[in-house]
DNA sequence: CTGTATCCCTTTTGATACTG
DNA sequence: CAGTATCAAAAGGGATACAG
């Protein structure tokens, strides 16, 4: 049987839920472009916590989405990539980026004629 | 200026965040073969709640990607479809759909090597 | 620099009961 | 049928302190 993410307790809901995820999306495309430091991870991604990138990239190690690498220096450097497997949705993601920006001022439009809607009852 | 998703106050990530939502990328690609009742989607949508379908279909016709119509009918009946915003969308989401499913197998060799390597110390 | 640990507040989500 | 209201639980997230 096919995996399907309709189902309650099917694991591609999972996966999606983790592609989905606010951090995980912009953490795989800030990976685009090559390898990355944590910090320079946390100064792309605005808003984002100590914890919450730590618990992101966690995640996305976790699922073999990223490599760790930490180099024994001091102080210390940790650095993150893409694996094979991560790669793979790249393009995916970078349509959406891609939807968000170009769409954005018909959502914002939208949002506007519903909320004037909504407030004339 | 670009809209840009890395930017914590721009109204792109806002609509990211609307798109990547769990439930509103379910909705979308529920609708996707048509006009459904709100019966239809939470048959369909395993695991949501009334009270989140509802939200979430309130999130989607105030960001123009849905349209909500009531029929004046008893028992009362209420379609939901996509607009020509919402169906921009489509093939993107169906592309996270497919990854999720085609990629499970390899999320969860992932899952378990990484879970083994963490217990073992 | 790259984390981990903890406290604590906010937001999200879910279960349940109720209504036009 | 298609919601709304309410309450409690869980997750998200920020601030701070501390460690290798």
């Amino acid at each position: 049987m096919e995996p399907n993410v309709y189902n309650r307790n099917c694991g591609s809901r999972q996966v999606l839920d983790r592609i989905g995820d606010r951090w995980s999306m912009l953490v795989v495309l800030t990976l685009a472009d090559g390898t990355k430091r944590y910090s320079e991870l946390a100064a792309r991604i605005e808003g984002v916590s100590q914890k919450m990138l730590t618990q992101t990239l966690r995640g996305l190690e976790r699922d073999g989405l990223v490599t760790r690498t930490v180099h024994a220096s001091v102080p210390p450097r940790v650095d993150y990539a893409l694996t094979d497997l991560g790669r793979t949705l790249l393009d995916l993601l970078a349509g959406l980026e891609s939807w968000a920006t170009t769409h954005l001022s018909e959502v914002q439009a939208a949002r506007s004629r519903y909320d004037a809607r909504v407030e004339a009852g």
